[in-house]
RNA sequence: GGAGGCGUGGUGUAGCUGGCCUAACAUACGUGCCUGUCACGCACGAGAGCGUGGGUUCGAAUCCCAUCGCCUCCGCCA
């Protein structure tokens, strides 16, 4: 590249962004600085499309009266940087461009001055991603160029301006907490980060504020938020990524309605500040057995119905050996309806089972009402009045497909509850438009780890259960029992996806100490790791409560982006991996020696 | 950790039941022409040996094995 052919902007001062040079400025001197979109050379006239982040504005220069800027302009590549002095002016009649904010306009180049040359970029700066997301994220820079990630940047930026402005405005501080903490081993994997001062120890990420922001309200701090970086190191999805960003958020002297009364305004407030969408609170509240009996998930998509039935009792007198075993054993019948799907082929019922079977089922019953007929594949084991009860359960009528599972409460629920989903998404039942906010609350205060056996913590270890389930967290308390203990938390749940999720704490050193007990941990391992927490609680500890939201979920559902990389700056692919900065990598030896850290000699290198 | 999908000029795709493929189309790119374009148009040109490594075969982009990368799902995510 010719780098004579680019000068300095030497004084030159912009006094429009591109997209928002108007009709109103017609026959005014503007000085605009962007990067070039497109340019369309006709011989003795050039058109340049100039881009900054506001938009696209047409430029144009042409040989015989500009001829200063036509001679730059005959050099302009695509995504040159560009600043151009000219004239604005009025497009003629069926010359402007509907497509184009700036389309009713041009700007007449009196001077065009490369300020920085390009190189073709790898793929194109265009609204549609096109190229390969590998690429894009290579070029992370590039692919931010275009409008629609811009466009989601900016409304994370102004949803974290509304979160602080509506937190602030309610009296809460925003106050940092420490990155670096201590590991704590429940919970997600912890990203280690190894100190040099006192080798073989470290610190680790922090997954959550949440011990800090609970020490703030011992402190007296009463109300605090933070917008925060967290950090856990397990696999990715869609709506994954192994560092995010929470909205947390804690309160003193709180019980749940304070605390769903905060986040109910702030979602208003957000949803009014970043869509212009009006929410209407109180969301409604769902207790965590009434989601899993009637949806069969703890984050249910309300948009739609097809709610999961309980058939058991049209089934209690069958005779047919999967219900009959079902039952007997302690488990549950239930059914969902699923509208228009009766004429399925027998194909269509085969993919249905497989999915059921991935789900957790041993199987999937259906039922089709067509034509006044039943059709199922235990046509002969159903009775009348089976057929007619089932149908008066689930609400099925003529047309309707009814899938059945037999089994014990949390997999008939759970995969009817997943097949609900897939079915509504694939029938179109899923409405656009709606947001269905709504809370769960009563969690199981712990749940059992299946590949351990042991039960731990279903929230964190610091949830306050139920008062009236009080008399069950004892050490020797039976499976039963504890299965029981309800905790005082809740999560918010918005079309499906879990949102947020909080609770109010346990602030009292000796209810701590029962709870670290029933978790099986000992007095010298709960002193240990949370000795300080349990000290405090000696010192005047607030009742408090709070909530964390996922904030870059909260601003994919937003922007309606499909995934977190729509929205987040620079993430990471679904090997946690940066293409751009190529980390995570390898370091100097000398780096590690210094660190005392070896590495094992069949650590995978490349 | 497991399953599935994808990987072909700069980009997006076609080819993938083996030979018509020293790979096609579009677009981008280069050169030239063009005064009202806005996915400008027209003409000409250059550009890949098919993610990587093995194997089968007379012959592989096409089949097999392994491996790497990306995406999605399950497990995992207090």
């Amino acid at each position: 590249m010719a780098r004579e052919i680019v000068s300095d902007m030497d004084g030159l001062r912009r006094t429009h962004y591109c997209g928002e040079v108007a009709l109103s400025d017609v026959g005014s001197q503007v000085v605009l600085m962007g990067w070039v979109n497109r340019k369309r050379d006709l011989g003795e006239l050039v058109f340049i499309d100039l881009r900054d982040r506001t938009g696209l504005v047409q430029v144009v220069t042409e040989s015989k009266s500009t001829p200063a800027s036509f001679e730059v302009a005959q050099n302009v590549k695509s995504e040159y940087v560009l600043a151009v002095r000219g004239t604005v002016k009025k497009r003629a009649p069926g010359m402007e461009n509907p497509d184009l904010k700036t389309g009713a306009i041009e700007v007449q180049a009196d001077e065009i001055r490369i300020l920085n040359t390009a190189k073709t970029p790898p793929f194109y700066i265009w609204d549609d991603a096109g190229a390969d997301e590998t690429l894009r994220l290579k070029y992370r820079y590039l692919d931010l160029r275009r409008a629609p990630l811009q466009r989601n940047l900016e409304i994370y930026h102004r949803t974290s301006m509304a979160v602080r402005n509506y937190l602030s405005s309610r009296g809460f501080w925003e106050i940092q907490t420490p990155m670096m903490t201590r590991s704590t081993p429940e919970g997600a994997r912890d990203y280690l980060v190894p100190s040099r001062i006192d080798k073989g120890k470290f610190y680790a990420l922090a997954q959550s504020p949440q011990l800090f922001k609970q020490l703030f309200m011992v402190a007296g701090i009463d109300r605090y938020f933070q917008i925060v970086k967290c950090f856990r190191d397990e696999d990715l999805r869609y709506d994954r990524q192994p560092e995010f960003t929470q909205i947390d958020i804690e309160m003193s002297f709180a019980e749940e309605e304070d605390v769903w009364g905060e986040v109910e305004g702030l979602v208003k407030y957000v949803w009014k500040e970043v869509l212009g969408v009006d929410i209407e609170p109180p969301f409604p509240r769902l207790t965590y057995q009434e989601a899993m009996e009637r949806f069969g998930s703890d984050k249910p998509d309300t948009r739609f119905g097809m709610e999961i039935k309980d058939v058991t009792p049209v089934f209690s007198g069958s005779s047919f050996g999967v219900f009959r075993s079902a039952i007997d054993q302690g488990g549950t019948v239930r059914a969902i309806a699923v509208p228009g799907m009766a004429g399925a082929s027998r194909q269509e019922i085969e993919r249905l089972t497989e999915r059921a079977k991935l789900h957790g089922a041993k199987g999937l019953i259906t039922v089709a009402y067509l034509g006044g007929e039943v059709k199922s594949q235990i046509r002969k084991y159903l009775t009348d009045e089976e057929i007619a009860g089932l149908a008066q359960a689930t609400g099925a009528s003529e047309g309707d497909l009814v899938l059945i599972v037999a089994s014990d409460f949390d997999t008939a629920v759970t995969v009817l509850g997943r097949l609900r989903l897939e079915l509504a998404s694939k029938l179109g039942m899923i409405p656009k438009d709606r947001y269905n906010f709504l809370w769960i609350t009563a969690f199981p205060l712990l749940k059992i780890n299946e590949e351990t056996g042991r039960w731990e913590a279903a929230h964190h270890p610091f949830t306050s259960p139920f008062k009236d389930d009080l008399d069950k967290v004892r050490p020797d308390a039976t499976d039963e029992e504890k299965g029981k203990i309800r905790a005082r938390m809740y999560d918010l749940v918005m079309n499906g996806v879990e949102l947020a999720s909080g609770s109010i704490r346990i602030h009292r050193r000796d209810l701590q100490e029962k709870v670290f007990a029933l978790l099986g941990m000992s007095q010298e391992e709960a002193r240990r790791r949370f000795g300080f927490l349990l000290d405090a609680f000696e010192y005047g500890a607030p009742p408090h409560g709070g909530i964390a939201f996922g904030m870059d979920r909260m601003v994919m559902l937003l922007a309606g982006a499909e995934n977190l990389r729509e929205v987040i700056a620079f993430p990471k692919t679904a090997s946690a991996s940066c293409l751009m900065t190529e980390a995570p990598a390898e370091v100097e030896p000398e780096r590690l020696a210094e660190l005392g850290i070896i590495l094992a000699k069949d650590v995978k290198r490349s």
